[in-house]
Formats: structure tokens, C-alpha cells, sequence
DNA sequence: ACCTGAACACCGTTCAAGT
DNA sequence: ACCTGAACACCGTTCAAGT
């Protein structure tokens, strides 16, 4: 019953299963030595350590998304078509945002994108540094809304529950604002919203001008 | 050499030394016993196990924050002092954000926060269900950034680099553009810049309107 | 070149026993 | 009520030894 060499790639294969099944957590040395057959120490030949194997599945991870193809008409329209795309693709990938993350990988990760992101924001007229401020803003944007949404769906059970933690006499004379912040948010509509109006306040002309009211 | 007796507080305001020297994951329940002197065993008495112990942290250190006080002429102007704040707070507890975030308490730690931004985008004039989107995405927008700006404090060393990674080809006829990516983006102006944008975007009257250029 | 078991230095947690 | 040491079931990693 001896198995047949073990090569690199079949160890992050299976590593990349166990983390898809059970989250990065559940990603030991030894539960892999034990799903692979072999013994852990072998593990460590192939891949050198804990820190490597998980650089290197996220290095594969990222390079298994596919690429942005941003639609729309209007750059506007473009730019939430490439925070769409992104946000498909990395809840297709349900460990994968909070991995990158802490691995530092985010700049990598979102190379892509940013690429998409400069040619809208160019197509809107934006030109320097001013270009290279929307872009990160709205990179910013969008890496962070989906790391704030994905913890929110890992650990639902918010304590205290958004509905209690809502004090209704903040808000005495709008119900319907208070009845809408008891609700559960929804992510997508509010992440679309969201990149939607920072891009149209970004690629405005005009953004320099203060703020409308007061 | 017998010590006084170990009172729950002692052992909170040891984890909290513990955590705001070396960041959470320096807290070993062993590392904190020979710290105080005991037996590991006592802590679990005091406090039941880690989770808890984390738990109970998180709500000492919020409960900690001060009370926000927003300045400003404007609604937008007083959101983004609202901002300026939480990143003022947040940045004096730098392993806050990360530990209230994995437990799922932003709700939370963001509830006085929440409360203002109500206030001041009612105080533009907003309304129901527009009012509470517009208060959920800026607090997305203010969570989402602090999460992405205090990881990459954590791991500076992007690989590769911002500035190796960005390819100048990518933007042949812009060098100011390049440069600009080139460059360690300033988290402070990105920050303020973004929640301007996006309040500014969230408040004025005609937000439903299709975005501007195209 | 590749694999192995034994060992080291850690974890969090439980439990029976002390005072 | 509070504290203790011993023990359990885990970790990641190293190392000398095998083939």
C-alpha cells in the first residue's frame, strides 16, 4: 500500500481542499500529512513551512481568478461592473479575502483590477494624481466592503442582535429610518450603492467644490 | 511571597497590557498566568476560557473610547469628522479594530458612531430608508478602510512592492498617473478624500441620477 | 532526492485535589 | 470561594536516520 511520490502540487491541492471545506484554521500540518498518507515531515520537504504553503495557495488562489472584464456604457457604469465582477469572484472564494489580507497580498490581488480601474477613471477625463486618488480611493472602497461583509457572515449572530441594539428613540420622529437600520442590511445593494456613489463623486469635475448643504 | 488574591480585573487589565504591547495573539492564557504570578488554572476560574477573556476585553477597550463629538459647519463636514474620530479612536488601540471585528461586535463598537451619522444625515435633510443607507454605507465605508489601512501598517512589505508591481505600461501616456501609483498612497488624505466623496455623493438630492460623464 | 519517527517546545482546556 | 499541579489532546518545527 505505498503511495506514489508525492509532488507539490498534489500537497496544495490538498491543502487548498481542506482550506475551501473548512477555512484556513483547519489547515494543519498534520490533518494534511493525514488526508495526504504520508507523514508530516514530508509535507515540510515540499513546501518548507506553514507560512509558505499558505503564501503559495494564495498565490494560486489569484491566479485562478478570472479576469476583469469591465461592461457598461459610461466609465461610471464600468467601474461598478469591475466591484461587481471582484465581488463575485472572491465570494466564489469564501477564505480567500481574509487570507490575502493577512498575508499582505492585497496590492497583488487587486492588480487586475486596479489596471481597470486606471483606464475607467482615465475614459472619465481624470488625469495625475488626482486619477491615482480615485483609483485607490475606490480600491480602498471595495477591498474594504467586502472584508467588512464577509466577517459579517461569519460571525451573524452580532451581539447585541442589530434589531435590539437599535434604539428607536434616536430616531423619534422617523420610524421608517428606524424600522430600515433594525433590518439586516443587504450587502449587495448596499455595495453597489456604495462604490456607485463614491465613483460618481469621484469622476465629477467638480469634486474639489464643497460639499452640497449647509 | 504569596500574592493578594486575583481579582478578575487584574486579570483583564494584564491581558489588556499583554494584547496593547504585543497584539492578540501574544496573549497565551500561560503567558498571562506567569504574568500575574499564578497558575494558569486560576485565570479559567476568573474568566472562563480565551474567548471570553477576548471577549470581555474587546468591551472594556470600547467601552474605553470617547464619546463622538462632531464639528463642522455642514452635515458633510460634521460626517467627516464623525470619520476623523473613529480613526483617531481606532488608531490609539491598534489591535482594537481587528479583535472587535473577528468576534463580530463592529455593530457594537460602532453604535455611538452610528447614532451621529443618523443625526447628521437627517440633519441634510434625508429621510427613511434613503437616510439609513446612506448612514450603513459611510459606516461600511469608515470600518472597510480602517480594516485595509491597519492591515497594510501590518505587513508593509507588500509582495512585490506597490512600486515594482504597478507597470508603467500600463499607463503609457500619463507618467504623473504612474508616478503617482508608484508611490506609498497617504492613508490619512485617502481616508478624508474618500468619506468627503462619498458623503458629499450620498447626500445631495438627485443621488438616484444616472452618474455624470459618459 | 525524498521520506520517516522521535522529540522539542509550545498551545487551550479539564479535572480531581487541595485550602 | 479560590487556587493548584497533573494530564489530555492538540499544535508547528527540527533533526538524525533511513532508502
Amino acid at each position: 500500500m505505498t503511495r506514489s511520490a508525492l509532488t507539490r502540487d498534489e500537497v496544495l491541492a490538498a491543502a487548498a481542499a481542506l482550506v475551501k471545506r473548512h477555512g484556513p484554521a483547519a489547515l494543519t500540518m498534520r490533518g494534511l500529512a493525514a488526508e495526504l498518507g504520508t507523514a508530516v515531515t514530508s509535507i515540510y520537504w515540499h513546501v518548507g513551512n506553514r507560512e509558505s504553503l499558505l503564501d503559495a495557495l494564495v498565490e494560486r488562489t489569484v491566479q485562478d481568478m478570472g479576469a476583469i472584464r469591465p461592461a457598461g456604457r459610461t466609465p461610471a457604469e464600468r467601474i461598478v461592473s469591475v466591484a461587481r465582477i471582484l465581488r463575485r469572484e472572491l465570494r466564489e472564494r469564501p477564505h480567500l479575502i481574509a487570507m490575502v489580507h493577512e498575508r499582505g497580498l492585497t496590492e497583488r490581488m487587486f492588480l487586475p483590477a486596479q489596471r481597470a480601474l486606471v483606464h475607467e477613471v482615465r475614459a472619465a477625463g481624470l488625469r495625475g494624481a488626482r486619477a491615482a486618488d480615485a483609483v485607490r480611493a475606490i480600491q480602498f472602497q471595495i477591498v474594504g466592503f467586502l472584508l467588512v461583509e464577509r466577517n459579517r457572515e461569519r460571525s451573524p449572530a452580532q451581539s447585541p442582535a442589530e434589531g435590539e441594539l437599535w434604539d428607536p428613540r434616536a430616531a423619534p420622529d422617523d420610524p421608517a429610518l428606524a424600522r430600515a437600520l433594525a433590518r439586516p442590511a443587504d450587502p449587495e445593494r448596499l455595495f453597489l450603492l456604495s462604490v456607485r456613489a463614491l465613483a460618481q463623486a469621484l469622476l465629477t469635475p467638480d469634486a474639489a467644490a464643497p460639499p452640497a448643504s449647509g
